[in-house]
DNA sequence: CGTTGCGTTGACTTTTGTCAAGGGAGGTGG
DNA sequence: CCACCTCCCTTGACAAAAGTCAACGCAACG
């Protein structure tokens, strides 16, 4: 039987709150000092939530942030017809809870189960006000948030799912910890579908032709592997060119 | 002969450096306190761009970020296929300037005639290092733009050129200094079709149909007047129902 | 007075959404 | 251990929406 793929199978949980942005190249770059970090430790409670619970919800009174140590999340903006349009996943060392005028914005649910650190707003901001180093580290990541949201508004402004899929998955790659061809999608496809504007039916043919083409093949829903690492770029900027392979003997 | 709408009319700008978020309901909140603009005054430079002009290009060397005093900026990612997908739109008041590791990460040109407050990189850093409470007020309009693009991103995911348009000129009344009927559209119908991820052509359209429903009128292509606010903000959340009006008697 | 940029409209194509049906993996309870 | 159930993914047929190509009108500008 083959191995599963939706737990949470990682084993370092920092002891300690910690803050990444990711730069230009792709890397991720440590954001606070170690004093820093001891900083928020007292501050700090660390807590559990399990797979789907909801963390808050939009409206509710922003009583916290959070600071995600292991597992994902996703932020999604409630919607009376059902469509919940999914503005972000958190992954670890990525702070959650922005909020407006004291209530949250959106709200947040667990996509695997997730530890994380709980900030009560009124400490925070009484550190933020008294250490302005720390402050600026807070606003630096604010900015990286604000990159990739205007990432995601270029993918969804983008022509042709294959396109915004293929940057998606190219996206997660580099979330994980180790380059590699593998890469792991601990979302559903429904949430690829609504964090990309798109159905799952529309996600699930993508993932054809993209298999078709030889481009990637998914050992399972949650797992993708890239076969051609060319064409896999070349499809996040054109996405598929529609040759004609039947025309090329036995394929 | 009419009006001219193109022109930048506005007269009243801020003899310091100014910054405002918009609050939950609509409203427009400053910033900063008065020692807070006399702390920036020093180390700003007034500067006006022309209609057209480049602030500055993405990738180049992230000299310094403005903050606009007069007129309307937008922002954009270059593509090499001719999109070029509008991230933002600038008003009085608001930061330009979003860099990723010394460099901008996208490309900011002129919509109208513009006035800025130049605030030098070095200058503007070791200021916020020293005083807590000014870097503080970044991060809170850090966390406003973050909000912004957040809603930009749910705009496009929404379904339908109506609702999508719809929702766009809400944005832009709420921008305007006075509460009326009447929304002025600085930027140019492409302009909005590259904001909204639709062509020119569809935005034409969907203008169309909203002008045919009576729910609004455009004297001029920079210029809308609504007609029937109710049918206004209902179009923005389901778009236009498509009812048989002509069934109705004298409606 | 021609040129140019922008907006509009129409005909047609392509893509995506919608509806419907079916299948496989995992979990639960008998 | 197996039956059953549920959730999610897949596929197909069709409808709806937006993109593309092309032509035209209009106002501003030189």
């Amino acid at each position: 039987m083959p191995e599963r793929h939706d737990a949470t199978p990682r084993l370092a949980i920092a002891a300690r709150p910690c803050l990444t942005v990711t730069t230009a190249d792709g890397a991720r770059r440590d954001l606070l000092t170690p004093r820093e970090r001891e900083l928020l430790a007292p501050i700090a409670t660390l807590m559990r939530v399990e797979r789907g619970a909801v963390l808050y919800r939009q409206g509710a009174e922003a009583s916290a942030i959070y600071d995600v140590a292991d597992g994902v999340l996703k932020s999604m903006t409630l919607h009376p017809d059902g469509k919940n349009p999914i503005l972000g996943f958190f992954f670890p060392q990525d702070i959650v809870g922005l909020a407006e005028c004291g209530r949250y914005v959106n709200t947040v649910q667990a996509v695997t189960a997730a530890v994380l650190y709980r900030l009560p707003r009124p400490a925070l901001d009484r550190l933020l006000l008294r250490d302005s180093e720390l402050d600026h580290q807070f606003l630096i990541k604010a900015c990286d948030e604000l990159r990739a949201a205007q990432y995601h508004a270029v993918m969804l402004g983008l022509a042709g799912a294959e396109v915004r899929l293929t940057r998606f998955l190219a996206l997660m790659r580099q979330m994980q910890p180790a380059a590699s061809n593998q890469i792991e999608l601990p979302m559903s496809h429904g949430d690829i579908a609504d964090y990309l504007g798109l159905t799952p039916e529309t996600i699930s043919r993508a993932f054809t032709r993209l298999r078709r083409a030889r481009i990637l093949t998914c050992p399972y829903p949650h797992l993708v592997r890239v076969l051609d690492e060319d064409r896999f770029l070349a499809a996040g900027e054109d996405g598929l060119h529609h040759g004609h392979p039947a025309k090329v003997a036995a394929d």
